[in-house]
DNA sequence: AGGGGTATGTTATAACGTAACACCCGGTCA
DNA sequence: TGACCGGGTGTTACGTTATAACATACCCCT
């Protein structure tokens, strides 16, 4: 996992380090990662690409995990909030964290033509113009659409 | 207008002249600022605020220029498609631009006190990470919350 | 056993957004 | 002139995203 760009070599085993991460980041958080979150979360890693919260709550529904939307914002919800997913607010959608456990200020490269989503460590942008204007910032939205390499070549 | 942070000195004023702005830029584009449209980019002028669609709405609706959403949000796409106008998707809601007829990436800081958003420019966030993993940028959300500095001295 | 805190289940509805079709108006061109 | 054409607006109907509020279940602690 947490390759630079697109690509995520062995997925079994990126899914297993992810989870394995997310357990020890809860355990350091005092939180808990239920089986409900934690299952969202694998849906997440298994889609391996940003998935809606509908799509997260379908998939809840046929494993008998639950219906209504409420199910899925909460779990969704608390993945974010400990850091283990992020919110893609371009698509109104979810992925999993690709680094869990790190304090980050994440970047989002999105591909218009597939639908992947590769995540970047964003660069301290904007800390020094909202320090000029005197703005604390408590949270970012950093994300750019386009087209990926391979997207790319296929419209060539 | 365009001053670097929150205040905007003289708001009539400032208002006129990004007007006048739109109206350049339409030429130029050989698009129509049709009064529909002009009015919505008044109405979020006016506001100095993001506003949501459905609250642009209301006001056309109360000036009996349109009270199905279509209109509103056809609207709203044509100011932003014409760099009027942005989304912020943090919000989902609309701003005036604060520097219409220049080409730019825009960056936005929102304050979660009293709603202000601030139009910064973009530096470049993204180009190099996105270069080196081969991907075309063709747009960006860049935005940042936290609190504006009349907002960090009321909680002082 | 009881109580408090957290998680989950459920209902209902709010908020945001768009596809598709009907109509109208202004320009142009045979 | 009149047919056509393109863009803008009006309207219906619906799809998608999200949350408030309340009920129930679970777990740990004393």
């Amino acid at each position: 996992m947490s390759t630079p760009g697109f690509a995520c070599g062995d997925h079994a085993a990126c899914i297993r380090g992810a989870l394995g991460a997310a357990e020890a980041r809860c355990a350091a958080d005092g939180a808990r990662l239920t089986p409900l979150r934690r299952r969202v979360l694998e849906i997440l890693l298994e889609g391996h690409a940003a998935m809606g919260a509908y799509d997260v709550l379908a998939r809840l529904d046929a494993e008998g995990l639950g219906s209504k939307p409420p199910v899925a914002y909460r779990a969704l919800g608390f993945l974010v909030e400990h850091g283990l997913a992020h919110r893609i607010e371009r698509l109104s959608a979810y992925v999993a964290c690709a680094r869990p456990g790190a304090a980050h200020a994440p970047a989002f490269l999105i591909c218009r033509g597939c639908g992947a989503v590769a995540e970047m460590q964003d660069g301290e942008t904007l800390r020094r113009p909202a320090a000029e204007a005197g703005f604390v910032i408590e949270q970012t939205v950093i994300e750019a659409e386009g087209l990926c390499p391979d997207c790319q070549e296929a419209r060539a």
